[in-house]
RNA sequence: CGCGGGGUGGAGCAGUUGGCAGCUCGUCGGGCUCAUAACCCGAAGGUCGUAAGUUCGAGUCUUACCCCCGCAACCA
């Protein structure tokens, strides 16, 4: 049996459209899944959708919908943007289904009876046609950050869960796993703000709306948003069900990717959830960083909203992952300008990659009749070289890809389509064919076919469509990761395609710019 | 003294345990012709936010200050 590896991402709230920071996420978790999956792992990827709460009611209502309409839309939308973006899950979780919903009851009921959680009152700033509260940090000049008026300190009867009792396992658990939270400055971010100043008990019922799980013993309470989402990482395993499989063979996650922003709730909360409950926790929580706009956040009122969709369809799938892995440094921000996109596609994508694919091919054609010679060892003065050279990026490409560093794993497999285009300059092979060095010719042929096949494997779990294409072109059908560290793998008689095709068209610049600026203004 | 991240050639960024300051794009010059006017080579350009300190030596450590950006707990 493989080894199992579970990873997920968080369930998006549908209160609106999905901008590029969360098709980021979803990428990026699906990167990470193919590579797994092409290590030999079995693979268990969840993604899903945090239906409930008010805010969902409101929206809904705005709508003229009532809420499970409302989110049944929304999920259609979310799994066909995830279909376009070939995103690769096992699962599709929704908290308003029932496998979800009935044991979030179970596990509300079974935190009052070890005491974990006890009733008590919930106090805050309260504003009443919003019918939210408000801490006094959210209020803007004392008045409700929605709509602007007068708040007032109301309180209700809620539930609370216990953090307290558990903070010092959770730091204990913390210095026994140093790894639990990547990048480290986000758990060092954990233990000063939160920690350290001293839990507080998490209020985990509201009786203020209704749109939510209602608590099976005392039903006007709802159970509250995060005890509600962050149960699905376990209710979608089918844990405390009938059917418990998935639970005890996927169980603990690998790893939960989360955003920057929501890594308290993981860091904190649920690894005490999961400790209430006598689980194991998961091995790591990731979280990366945000897609920022030049001039800051995304938000529609500035007008700088970038959606997937858009760029999915101008400029196709896989350019626009392309740039999402490769923008983003390990767990930090990354910026998304119009011209930061069409130079990544034009420099990285059509002269760098590409072109090397066109010329390589057009070249096999021309000297060997679109058959890639055999492997006759180092045959140029650069072949050890370009050799070493190569198994070195590969190397690197993987120790990346294992951290999830995804950026800068993509900028070694670069440096290798960079060092193979130098290698065409340094043999320069039309002067080979002139002098009929055929020999020396058919080695630099075998190098540049196999080095991008090296390329194409590496790229296969970030961009899938683009890497089956190269494969096609150059007629091979060996796509393990284990052989790209060998140089001696294409079989004899390997054809390459008859004409090349263009893997990516160079965008132009201006034309380009402009379209992606009208889009985010919603034109 | 709330917490954290950041201020490095025109732009965007790397810089591990302190030791001649790197990358991509842009600019200038050259090479090549297999290729998607692509590719390859070379050059110019930085007092590494400011001030002081530790050291034989600091972008890299210490202190103070200035500026930018996030987060600040029950809002996903």
């Amino acid at each position: 049996m493989s080894k199992t590896f579970y990873i997920t991402t968080p369930i998006y709230y549908p209160s609106g459209k999905f901008h590029i920071g969360t098709a980021y996420t979803e990428v990026a978790t699906d990167t990470m899944a193919r590579y797994k999956r092409l290590r030999g792992f079995d693979v268990r990827m969840l993604t899903g959708l945090d239906e409930h709460g008010q805010k969902i009611e409101t929206v809904a209502k705005e709508h003229n919908q009532t809420p499970q309409e409302y989110v049944d839309g929304v999920a259609e939308y979310a799994k066909n943007l995830w279909k376009k973006m070939n995103i690769n899950y096992d699962d599709f979780i929704r908290t308003t289904e029932k496998r979800h919903e009935e044991v979030v009851a179970k596990i509300f009921d079974k935190f009052m009876e070890t005491g974990d959680i006890y009733k008590g009152e919930y106090k805050g700033m309260y504003c009443m046609p919003c019918e939210s509260y408000f801490t006094e940090s959210q209020l803007i000049d004392g008045k409700c950050p929605d709509c602007g008026r007068e708040v007032k300190e109301m309180s209700e009867e809620a539930y609370f869960f216990n953090m307290k009792k558990y903070a010092d396992r959770l730091l204990k658990f913390y210095e026994e796993n140093p790894e639990f939270i990547e990048p480290e400055s986000r758990k060092n971010e954990m233990i000063n703000n939160f920690i350290k100043p001293g839990l507080e008990d998490l209020c985990v019922s509201r009786t203020t709306f209704d749109w939510g799980v209602k608590v099976s013993k005392d039903p006007k309470h709802v159970v509250y948003v995060w005890l509600d989402a962050l149960t699905n990482y376990i209710t979608a395993l089918g844990y405390m069900s009938d059917n418990d499989e998935l639970f005890k063979k996927y169980w603990p996650a690998d790893v939960h990717v989360v955003g920057k922003d929501i890594v308290r709730f993981h860091a904190i909360y649920w690894p005490i959830f999961l400790m209430a409950l006598n689980l194991p926790l998961p091995k790591k929580i990731f979280a990366h960083g945000f897609i920022m706009m030049k001039d800051g956040k995304m938000s529609k009122s500035k007008g700088n909203v970038v959606y997937p969709d858009m760029l999915v369809d101008r400029y196709g799938l896989d350019a626009t992952r392309y740039f999402l892995l490769r923008e983003l440094p390990f767990g930090q921000d990354g910026v998304f300008s119009p011209e930061s996109f069409v130079e990544r596609f034009n420099f990285d994508l059509c002269n760098d990659l590409g072109n090397l694919l066109n010329r390589t091919v057009s070249m096999v054609n021309k000297y060997f009749n679109g058959t890639v010679p055999t492997y006759i060892g180092k045959v140029n003065e650069v072949d050890d070289e370009i050799e070493k050279f190569a198994k070195e990026q590969v190397e690197k490409a993987e120790a990346y890809l294992e951290k999830m560093q995804f950026s800068n794993s993509l900028v070694e497999i670069w440096g290798l389509i960079s060092r193979t285009n130098k290698y065409i300059d340094e043999t320069a092979p039309w002067i080979l064919a002139k002098e009929e060095q055929t020999e020396k010719l058919a080695s630099v042929m075998y190098h540049l076919v196999e080095n991008l096949r090296k390329v194409a494997v590496m790229l296969r779990p970030f961009m899938p469509d683009t890497a089956e294409n190269m494969l096609k072109q150059i007629g091979i059908n060996e796509i393990s990761w284990d052989s790209i560290y060998e140089y001696e793998n294409i079989p004899e008689n390997t054809k390459v395609i008859e004409k090349g095709e263009p893997l990516f068209m160079r965008l132009n610049m201006e034309e380009e710019v402009q379209y992606i600026k009208d889009r985010m203004a919603g034109k």
